[in-house]
DNA sequence: CCGGATCCTTGTCGATACTG
DNA sequence: CAGTATCGACAAGGATCCGG
């Protein structure tokens, strides 16, 4: 229960403790990828994503990363079926971000894990 | 038991889903800043950051930077007592992730969050 | 004292089954 | 198809203990 913004605890007035507060998970920032990456995405379209993220997760992540303003829904009236969920303009300007972390494990991680692959 | 690099099981190929495979939790990323910021840290000077993390979760995040590469001991031969630790070049290549969130936050996260301060 | 290790409780994750 | 409910496994967090 409770994935609101509302009851956030802030561990500290840093702005990267902050931002980690948030987004400090192994999966928020790849609904984020996946949404930078494909502009919109529905429910089941992020669950083919090749990680698998369990349903609850997801659900809970999109309400959360919704009442953050991050992301929101393209047809916020409409049905819940095929609808889709796109960035706002905070969550996408997580781009720059993500395109660090992508950079820092092409550069870092290939000899960790074989079979990275280059993206962006 | 287990805080090596040896058994990290890579959900994809992509090199964000990776890098939070490693780094996708509350502190890693912490333990970093405090190292950007100040050169060398002890245990305890960790121990001292606003956030207040838990000696087991310090000690064992030590354990999987350093197996990682991202940190090292200033004095690998010396005893544990008053043993700093610093960044490698590795862990120095994440500076501009950690930039970047500080950025997103100070832009982004001043309403969500009174108090936040500006640093880097 | 300082750098951890251990114990124990609580909370969160994650797989799967299920519902509107 | 978009989510909830349930439950077991595991990680976080706090307190305390131990070795040098």
């Amino acid at each position: 229960m409770s994935d609101g913004a509302e009851d956030i605890e802030w561990r500290s007035v840093c702005p990267i403790s902050s931002a980690l507060d948030l987004l400090g998970d192994k999966w928020s920032l790849l609904v984020i990828r996946d949404l930078i990456s494909h502009g919109t995405r529905t429910y089941s379209e992020f669950r083919e994503s090749p990680e698998h993220i369990a349903t609850n997760i997801l659900a809970s992540r999109l309400k959360l990363l919704t009442s953050l303003g991050l992301i929101e829904r393209t047809n916020p009236e409409g049905a819940a079926r095929n609808n889709a969920y796109r960035l706002t303009a905070k969550g996408e300007a997580l781009r720059p971000v993500l395109e660090e972390l992508a950079r820092w494990s092409q550069a870092h991680l290939k000899e960790l894990h074989r079979g990275l692959v280059d993206i962006l």
